[in-house]
DNA sequence: TGACGTGTGTTACAAATGTAACATATACGT
DNA sequence: ACGTATATGTTACATTTGTAACACACGTCA
């Protein structure tokens, strides 16, 4: 499981909150956040379905793109490793602390709480 | 203040805990854990000192490398990086929940608190 | 039907990072 | 003085990521 880089990020937090969208509409909001030409929004996309972090389809005759992990998991992978390499800290986490963060919704977070702490060997 | 790779912070550790050390010292420490040839530590130690992230200096007649900058210092700008960009929280971090990493001392953790929650415009 | 906008495939180049060899200088022991 | 180990300088090449242009196909409108 690949982890995104922070750009990679920003575009997954677009689509997690809406999805699929087409590469015009992802940069129509990623453009101004990351200071993208499209070119560089769809070169981005690209290597992202290629490492499949996205998944390609085709609505109305248009390639649309859709995360493929959900927003808990991927953020459960990305903070483990944070923690991990960063403070060291390999067992359970303390996510309750985070839970403020606007980023996930307390269903999300509960679902976070369980990739983080529980049992650890899926995917 | 560029932010330190995961091969670097890895370095830094050592460094850390017992500065300056030369190429070789650090190899003896760092190679086992990143199975890395002594080339290898040492075009990153090369690296790091361009980038200012650690200090050369010359101790019987060996270079020795020394962090530039503290611990503290250095994982709270990695910390805030990350919360930031990946939970935006952008205020305040509840530190208090990392505490029982081993990565730092109670002073240090003092010192991390006050660089990430206080005034933020130093250095 | 021909120009134009939009979608898509392909290619390009630079910087950062991972990973390492080669070559040279220098000190230390014999 | 000579060989050998260690230190240091220099160079090399691949991968990932950032950043983007070029070229072509297709549908729509005049």
């Amino acid at each position: 499981m690949t982890q995104p880089s922070k750009s990679e990020l920003t575009i997954l937090k677009v689509l997690w909150a809406e999805a699929p969208l087409s590469a015009r509409e992802i940069q129509e909001k990623v453009g101004p956040l990351l200071d993208w030409s499209f070119s560089t929004t769809r070169t981005t996309l690209s290597r992202m379905a290629e490492k499949s972090l996205l998944q390609l389809d085709t609505r109305h005759r248009v390639r649309v793109y859709t995360p493929v992990e959900s927003k808990a998991r991927t953020l459960s992978g990305v903070m483990r490793e944070f923690f991990d390499t960063v403070l060291e800290m390999k067992g359970p986490l303390p996510t309750a602390a985070f839970h403020d963060s606007k980023m996930l919704s307390e269903e999300e977070w509960a679902e976070l709480d369980r990739l983080l702490n529980e049992s650890h060997d899926d995917d």
